[in-house]
DNA sequence: GACTAACGTTAGACTCACTAACGTTAGGAG
DNA sequence: CTCCTAACGTTAGTGAGTCTAACGTTAGTC
């Protein structure tokens, strides 16, 4: 089965995400966690319902994600004035610093992950990877 | 957080694994199962343990989807004569037509993973992928 | 004013992965 | 032979990530 690429690629990612995963539980976070102050960081404030578009979060698991970030002071949850169904997700003077930690943190594990490769292959990896994905979420 | 090459891997094997994983679930399958299965169709009977290291799941994980195998008929589970310790694990002829079957599967899903790429493009980034793995399982 | 859709929330399920502990068996050191 | 260590299989429990189903509230539409 060693020449299926669908097994190679799900080998990789497991390697990566266990290494994403040590390096977040080490800090006490979660790849959730990540990904939100991540979006917010990048994009800006949002209803949860965008965020979950957003970083292909569910709408049920958002929620208690949201909870620990906000008890921790890194998220504000307020309503939204122009639409009373949705609360507004701001990203927090904390927020923003630990978004910088985390990232920080999964730079250095991509560091160790893509050791073996230059950087031209590096960059050949991360165009294939973004075709395959473009393509499955845009058609 | 687009531009990061894990990123990317982590989506992309999201995406892949939950294709493959509703594969199998249609077929009352799952992840280990085909695994292990393919494990043993392809480098013969072994021990639990051995199993174990081939595949890369965990030994207490082993129990419980080996027990479902065996149950349906899959693979037989014999002492080993020469170590009381070990059960060696034996691919059935049912078990053989399963493997076929799941492969089969993961094959087709492949295909429309890797639809966008062409025939170069897929080996350049089986190549990558598997220098990576190599990488991090020898070293 | 009734219907439909979006939003946030709660509860529950499942897969994959890991840790800890335990009894059994093999094999080597003394 | 005995003691010690290591490997093996098993059970129980934890946690992350993903998903479904249901419910009450609010917006917008016919």
């Amino acid at each position: 089965m060693d020449h299926l690429a669908s097994w190679l690629l799900s080998q990789t990612a497991a390697y990566a995400h266990r290494l994403v995963g040590d390096g977040f539980a080490a800090v006490g976070a979660r790849g959730y966690h990540y990904r939100l102050l991540a979006s917010l960081e990048a994009d800006g404030a949002a209803s949860q319902a965008a965020l979950g578009r957003r970083t292909g979060i569910h709408l049920s698991d958002l929620v208690g994600a949201l909870n620990e970030l906000e008890g921790a002071g890194f998220v504000a949850r307020s309503p939204d004035p122009a639409d009373r169904r949705r609360n507004v997700i701001t990203l927090t003077g904390a927020g923003a610093a630990r978004a910088k930690e985390l990232g920080e943190r999964v730079a250095e594990v991509q560091d160790e992950l893509l050791e073996p490769l230059s950087e031209a292959e590096r960059e050949q990896l991360t165009r294939l990877l973004r075709r395959l994905l473009d393509h499955h979420r845009g058609g």
